[in-house]
DNA sequence: TGATATTATGTAGCACGCTACGTAATTTGG
DNA sequence: CCAAATTACGTAGCGTGCTACATAATATCA
C-alpha cells in the first residue's frame, strides 16, 4: 500500500510557479518568462545573426510557438524581424534600443530567479537536481521503461 | 567565469517533455494529460461529492483554468456536470460510463508514465528528486532569496 | 431584517505550448 | 537544366495556463 509519488504533476506545479514567478519579475520591463529568455540568447548570440530555427533548437520549441512569441516580441517593439539576404527563406532578428534596454535592466533579475528556485541547496544538491533533471528529461523525451515488456517487433 | 545552470528553462523543457509523453499515451482514450490526472482524481474520491473548488485546491490552478477542463471533458462526455442541492453556487460533478471505462483502461498507463520519468533511479534518487522538487517549488512559490537585501520594511 | 462580505463559478482576453497543413526558397539528382 | 526533396517559415485550430472582471448564492453582523 506504498502511497505512489505523483513526479508529473509535482513538475507541472513547480514549473507552473517559476513561471508565474518570472512573468512577476518580468512585468516592469514589458516582458513575459519566455520572452525575457530569448532576450538573453539573442543578447548572447549578438555578434552573429540568429535566425527562427536557433531559438527553435536551443528552447527545444516547435517552430510556431517560436513563431508567436517573437511576433508578439516585435509587436512590442523589442526585435526586428527582417529577411535574410543570402537565404531569402529565413528571417534575420535583431534587437532594437528598447531590447538592449530591457536586457541591461533585466538581466540580473533572470539569474536571479534561478539561484532563488535553489535557494538553500548545497552545491552538491544543486549538482544532484542537475543531473536528475537532465536524466528525467531524457526518460521523458525517449521512453525505454522495460515495464512494457514489449520489444521492437520490426 | 563558472557556467550558469538555467534550472528554469530545464524545468520547462522536462515539464513539456512529459506532457508530450502523456498527451501520446492518452490520445487512446480521447483524453489529455490534465485530463486523465482528473479523472484519476475524481476516481479516487467517487465516495463523496466533488466541486470544481476541490480541484482547483488539489492540482493548484486557477478556477478558470478547471472551468475549461471540466468544459471539456464534459463535451467528451466523460463528466456531468450539475448543480448542487445544497448550495446552488456549486457544481456537482459526476464520472460517467465512459470515465469509469476510460479510468479502468487507462490507469495502469497513468502510473507507467511517472515511473518511466524517473526509470534508471535508484530508490534513494527518487526519494532525493522528489525533496528536491518540493523544496524548488517551495522557493518559486515564496521566494525569500536574501541576495536581494531587502527586509521587510512594513 | 437588511446591508455587506465572502464564496463559487462564469466570461473575456491573453500567453504559450502543440499538430497539421500550406508555401516559398534552396538543394539535390537524373 | 528541370523535377523532386528538403528546409524555413506561416496560418489555422486547439489545449492549458493566467489575470481581471462580473454574477449569483451564501454567510455574517449591526
Amino acid at each position: 500500500m506504498k502511497e505512489k509519488i505523483p513526479y508529473g504533476r509535482k513538475i507541472k506545479a513547480l514549473n507552473r510557479a517559476f513561471h508565474q514567478a518570472a512573468n512577476v519579475s518580468f512585468a516592469s520591463l514589458e516582458l513575459t518568462c519566455t520572452q525575457g529568455m530569448f532576450l538573453t540568447f539573442l543578447d548572447h548570440h549578438r555578434d552573429r545573426p540568429v535566425y527562427p530555427k536557433d531559438l527553435e533548437q536551443f528552447f527545444e520549441l516547435s517552430h510556431p510557438t517560436v513563431s508567436g512569441l517573437l511576433s508578439r516580441m516585435e509587436a512590442k517593439g523589442f526585435i526586428l524581424i527582417t529577411p535574410d539576404t543570402n537565404d531569402r527563406r529565413c528571417k534575420r532578428i535583431t534587437l532594437t534600443e528598447k531590447a538592449h534596454d530591457a536586457i541591461k535592466r533585466g538581466l540580473a533579475q533572470m539569474e536571479q530567479l534561478d539561484e532563488q528556485l535553489v535557494f538553500g541547496f548545497t552545491e552538491e544538491e544543486k549538482n544532484q537536481f542537475w543531473s536528475l533533471l537532465c536524466r528525467a528529461a531524457e526518460n521523458a523525451a525517449n521512453p525505454c521503461n522495460p515495464l512494457q515488456k514489449e520489444e521492437d517487433h520490426a
